[in-house]
DNA sequence: AGTAGGATAATCT
DNA sequence: GATTATCCTACTG
Protein backbone atom coordinates (compact mmCIF):
# COMPACT_ATOMS: atom_id res chain seq x y z
CA UNK A 1 0.00 0.00 0.00
CA UNK A 2 1.43 3.26 -0.70
CA UNK A 3 0.77 6.94 0.73
CA UNK A 4 -1.55 8.28 -1.78
CA UNK A 5 -1.26 11.55 -0.57
CA UNK A 6 2.45 12.07 -1.08
CA UNK A 7 1.96 10.00 -4.03
CA UNK A 8 -0.04 12.43 -6.11
CA UNK A 9 2.05 15.15 -4.77
CA UNK A 10 4.72 13.59 -6.56
CA UNK A 11 5.74 13.90 -10.56
CA UNK A 12 2.61 13.19 -12.31
CA UNK A 13 4.60 10.17 -14.25
CA UNK A 14 5.12 8.89 -10.75
CA UNK A 15 1.69 9.26 -9.76
CA UNK A 16 0.30 7.53 -13.34
CA UNK A 17 2.21 4.32 -12.14
CA UNK A 18 1.24 4.48 -9.03
CA UNK A 19 -2.48 4.57 -9.72
CA UNK A 20 -2.27 1.73 -11.27
CA UNK A 21 -4.41 -1.33 -9.18
CA UNK A 22 -6.00 1.70 -6.70
CA UNK A 23 -9.36 1.72 -6.62
CA UNK A 24 -11.84 4.43 -7.50
CA UNK A 25 -15.58 4.08 -6.01
CA UNK A 26 -18.72 6.50 -7.01
CA UNK A 27 -22.00 5.53 -6.87
CA UNK A 28 -22.09 1.49 -5.61
CA UNK A 29 -19.21 0.78 -8.19
CA UNK A 30 -15.68 0.15 -7.57
CA UNK A 31 -12.82 -0.36 -10.26
CA UNK A 32 -9.75 -1.19 -9.82
CA UNK A 33 -7.35 0.78 -12.32
CA UNK A 34 -5.72 -0.62 -14.93
CA UNK A 35 -4.51 1.57 -17.39
CA UNK A 36 -4.44 5.54 -16.73
CA UNK A 37 -2.13 8.60 -18.39
CA UNK A 38 -0.12 11.68 -17.50
CA UNK A 39 -0.51 14.96 -18.09
CA UNK A 40 1.00 18.23 -17.87
CA UNK A 41 0.77 21.86 -17.55
CA UNK A 42 1.72 25.26 -19.34
CA UNK A 43 4.42 24.64 -21.97
CA UNK A 44 5.15 21.31 -21.17
CA UNK A 45 2.73 19.15 -22.57
CA UNK A 46 1.07 20.68 -25.73
CA UNK A 47 -1.88 17.63 -25.95
CA UNK A 48 -2.48 18.67 -21.83
CA UNK A 49 -5.97 20.55 -21.42
CA UNK A 50 -3.64 22.85 -19.60
CA UNK A 51 -0.84 23.68 -22.04
CA UNK A 52 -1.73 27.43 -23.05
CA UNK A 53 -2.99 28.83 -19.62
CA UNK A 54 -5.56 28.21 -17.14
CA UNK A 55 -9.45 28.48 -18.08
CA UNK A 56 -11.94 28.22 -16.56
CA UNK A 57 -12.71 24.29 -17.41
CA UNK A 58 -9.11 23.08 -16.51
CA UNK A 59 -8.83 24.96 -13.52
CA UNK A 60 -8.90 22.51 -10.75
CA UNK A 61 -5.95 21.09 -12.56
CA UNK A 62 -4.04 24.00 -11.54
CA UNK A 63 -5.23 23.54 -7.43
CA UNK A 64 -3.90 21.13 -4.90
CA UNK A 65 -3.61 17.31 -5.69
CA UNK A 66 -6.42 14.52 -4.69
CA UNK A 67 -9.10 16.66 -6.34
CA UNK A 68 -11.19 15.11 -9.35
CA UNK A 69 -11.07 16.96 -12.60
CA UNK A 70 -13.78 15.26 -14.98
CA UNK A 71 -14.29 17.09 -18.38
CA UNK A 72 -17.02 17.01 -21.12
CA UNK A 73 -15.76 16.25 -24.62
CA UNK A 74 -17.47 15.14 -27.80
CA UNK A 75 -20.56 16.32 -26.95
CA UNK A 76 -21.24 13.68 -25.15
CA UNK A 77 -18.91 11.99 -22.83
CA UNK A 78 -17.00 12.38 -19.37
CA UNK A 79 -13.80 11.76 -18.26
CA UNK A 80 -12.12 11.60 -14.91
CA UNK A 81 -8.34 13.17 -13.84
CA UNK A 82 -6.70 12.93 -10.46
CA UNK A 83 -4.93 16.22 -10.32
CA UNK A 84 -1.77 16.26 -9.43
CA UNK A 85 1.53 17.75 -8.63
CA UNK A 86 1.53 20.86 -6.33
CA UNK A 87 -0.85 23.57 -6.38
CA UNK A 88 0.17 26.38 -8.99
CA UNK A 89 1.79 23.54 -11.32
CA UNK A 90 -1.10 22.04 -13.54
CA UNK A 91 -1.25 18.46 -13.99
CA UNK A 92 -3.30 15.47 -13.96
CA UNK A 93 -3.76 11.34 -14.27
CA UNK A 94 -6.40 10.61 -16.74
CA UNK A 95 -8.20 7.19 -15.82
CA UNK A 96 -8.70 5.22 -18.87
CA UNK A 97 -10.13 1.78 -18.06
CA UNK A 98 -10.29 -0.71 -15.16
CA UNK A 99 -12.08 -3.59 -13.94
CA UNK A 100 -15.19 -3.46 -11.99
CA UNK A 101 -14.28 -5.03 -8.43
CA UNK A 102 -18.02 -4.02 -6.74
CA UNK A 103 -21.34 -3.21 -7.67
CA UNK A 104 -21.29 -5.30 -11.18
CA UNK A 105 -25.10 -5.11 -11.15
CA UNK A 106 -25.71 -1.57 -10.62
CA UNK A 107 -22.10 -0.87 -13.27
CA UNK A 108 -24.41 -2.90 -15.63
CA UNK A 109 -27.36 -1.05 -15.29
CA UNK A 110 -25.20 2.13 -16.38
CA UNK A 111 -24.19 0.71 -19.01
CA UNK A 112 -26.82 -2.21 -20.17
CA UNK A 113 -25.36 -2.84 -23.60
CA UNK A 114 -21.57 -4.00 -22.20
CA UNK A 115 -19.62 -6.96 -21.89
CA UNK A 116 -18.33 -7.35 -17.98
CA UNK A 117 -15.08 -6.93 -19.46
CA UNK A 118 -15.76 -3.39 -21.36
CA UNK A 119 -17.88 -2.10 -18.53
CA UNK A 120 -14.80 0.19 -17.61
CA UNK A 121 -12.59 -0.13 -20.74
CA UNK A 122 -12.25 3.32 -21.85
CA UNK A 123 -12.28 6.54 -19.81
CA UNK A 124 -15.41 7.48 -20.63
CA UNK A 125 -17.24 3.98 -20.31
CA UNK A 126 -14.94 3.95 -16.68
CA UNK A 127 -16.93 7.54 -15.68
CA UNK A 128 -20.66 6.48 -16.79
CA UNK A 129 -20.13 3.50 -14.59
CA UNK A 130 -19.10 5.45 -11.66
CA UNK A 131 -21.49 7.36 -12.50
CA UNK A 132 -19.23 10.38 -12.47
CA UNK A 133 -20.34 13.61 -14.36
CA UNK A 134 -19.87 17.22 -13.74
CA UNK A 135 -21.33 17.16 -9.80
CA UNK A 136 -17.94 15.30 -9.48
CA UNK A 137 -15.76 17.89 -11.06
CA UNK A 138 -13.49 19.83 -8.44
CA UNK A 139 -14.29 17.33 -5.34
CA UNK A 140 -12.07 16.02 -3.40
CA UNK A 141 -11.02 12.04 -4.05
CA UNK A 142 -9.74 11.67 -0.60
CA UNK A 143 -12.08 12.61 1.96
CA UNK A 144 -15.01 11.38 1.34
CA UNK A 145 -17.34 13.71 0.75
CA UNK A 146 -17.66 14.12 -2.81
CA UNK A 147 -19.44 11.49 -4.83
CA UNK A 148 -16.16 9.38 -6.10
CA UNK A 149 -13.40 8.12 -3.68
CA UNK A 150 -10.05 7.03 -4.60
CA UNK A 151 -7.96 4.86 -2.54
CA UNK A 152 -4.71 2.91 -2.83
CA UNK A 153 -4.24 -0.79 -3.92
CA UNK A 154 -1.11 -3.12 -4.06
CA UNK A 155 1.69 -1.82 -5.42
CA UNK A 156 2.06 -2.45 -9.37
CA UNK A 157 5.71 -4.57 -9.71
CA UNK A 158 7.82 -2.46 -12.08
CA UNK A 159 7.78 -5.24 -14.73
CA UNK A 160 4.29 -5.45 -15.17
CA UNK A 161 3.78 -1.76 -15.85
CA UNK A 162 3.87 -1.41 -19.74
CA UNK A 163 4.67 1.91 -21.21
CA UNK A 164 3.34 3.76 -24.40
CA UNK A 165 1.94 6.79 -26.35
CA UNK A 166 -1.28 8.15 -25.19
CA UNK A 167 -4.45 7.68 -26.86
CA UNK A 168 -6.14 9.80 -29.80
CA UNK A 169 -3.54 12.50 -29.06
CA UNK A 170 -1.53 14.37 -31.63
CA UNK A 171 1.70 13.78 -29.97
CA UNK A 172 3.83 10.62 -29.24
CA UNK A 173 5.07 11.11 -25.81
CA UNK A 174 5.28 7.43 -24.06
CA UNK A 175 2.90 8.64 -20.72
CA UNK A 176 0.51 5.76 -21.14
CA UNK A 177 1.06 3.33 -18.50
CA UNK A 178 -1.19 0.00 -18.00
CA UNK A 179 -0.78 -3.41 -16.28
CA UNK A 180 0.19 -6.30 -18.46
CA UNK A 181 -2.26 -9.00 -19.44
CA UNK A 182 -4.99 -7.18 -18.74
CA UNK A 183 -8.06 -7.65 -20.62
CA UNK A 184 -10.08 -4.02 -19.42
CA UNK A 185 -6.99 -2.31 -21.16
CA UNK A 186 -8.60 -0.13 -24.05
CA UNK A 187 -6.65 -0.51 -27.73
CA UNK A 188 -4.47 1.89 -29.22
CA UNK A 189 -5.93 4.42 -31.54
CA UNK A 190 -3.99 6.90 -32.99
CA UNK A 191 -5.07 10.43 -33.58
CA UNK A 192 -7.37 11.13 -36.37
CA UNK A 193 -8.62 14.49 -38.04
CA UNK A 194 -11.92 14.35 -38.20
CA UNK A 195 -13.24 15.60 -41.69
CA UNK A 196 -14.14 19.46 -41.13
CA UNK A 197 -16.94 21.52 -43.28
CA UNK A 198 -13.89 23.00 -45.68
CA UNK A 199 -13.05 19.13 -46.64
CA UNK A 200 -16.28 18.38 -47.67
CA UNK A 201 -16.79 21.95 -49.79
CA UNK A 202 -13.40 21.11 -51.88
C1' DA B 1 -8.51 -7.28 -37.46
C1' DG B 2 -9.20 -2.98 -39.26
C1' DT B 3 -11.42 1.09 -40.78
C1' DA B 4 -14.83 4.61 -41.39
C1' DG B 5 -18.59 7.67 -40.27
C1' DG B 6 -21.97 9.75 -37.23
C1' DA B 7 -23.60 11.48 -32.85
C1' DT B 8 -23.58 15.94 -30.29
C1' DA B 9 -22.30 20.27 -27.41
C1' DA B 10 -18.82 22.72 -24.54
C1' DT B 11 -14.77 25.12 -25.22
C1' DC B 12 -11.58 27.77 -27.54
C1' DT B 13 -9.93 30.70 -31.49
C1' DG C 1 -16.40 28.33 -37.06
C1' DA C 2 -13.22 24.55 -35.78
C1' DT C 3 -11.86 21.19 -32.66
C1' DT C 4 -12.38 17.49 -29.48
C1' DA C 5 -7.72 13.19 -23.82
C1' DT C 6 -14.73 9.06 -27.21
C1' DC C 7 -17.99 5.49 -28.24
C1' DC C 8 -20.95 2.86 -31.10
C1' DT C 9 -22.42 0.69 -35.29
C1' DA C 10 -21.68 -1.00 -39.73
C1' DC C 11 -19.01 -2.62 -43.20
C1' DT C 12 -14.76 -5.21 -45.33
C1' DG C 13 -11.67 -8.98 -45.39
Amino acid sequence: MTDLRALLAGPVQDAARGLLNARISGGGVTVRLTEVEAYAGVGEDPSSHAHRRQTARNAVMFGPPGFAYVYFTYGMHWCVNVVCGPAGRAAAVLLRAGEVVEGPEIARSRRPRSSDRDLARGPARLATVLGADRNADGASLLDGAGPLRLAAGERAPADRIRIGPRVGVRTDTAWRFWLDGEPTVSVFRRHVRRRTSRDHAR
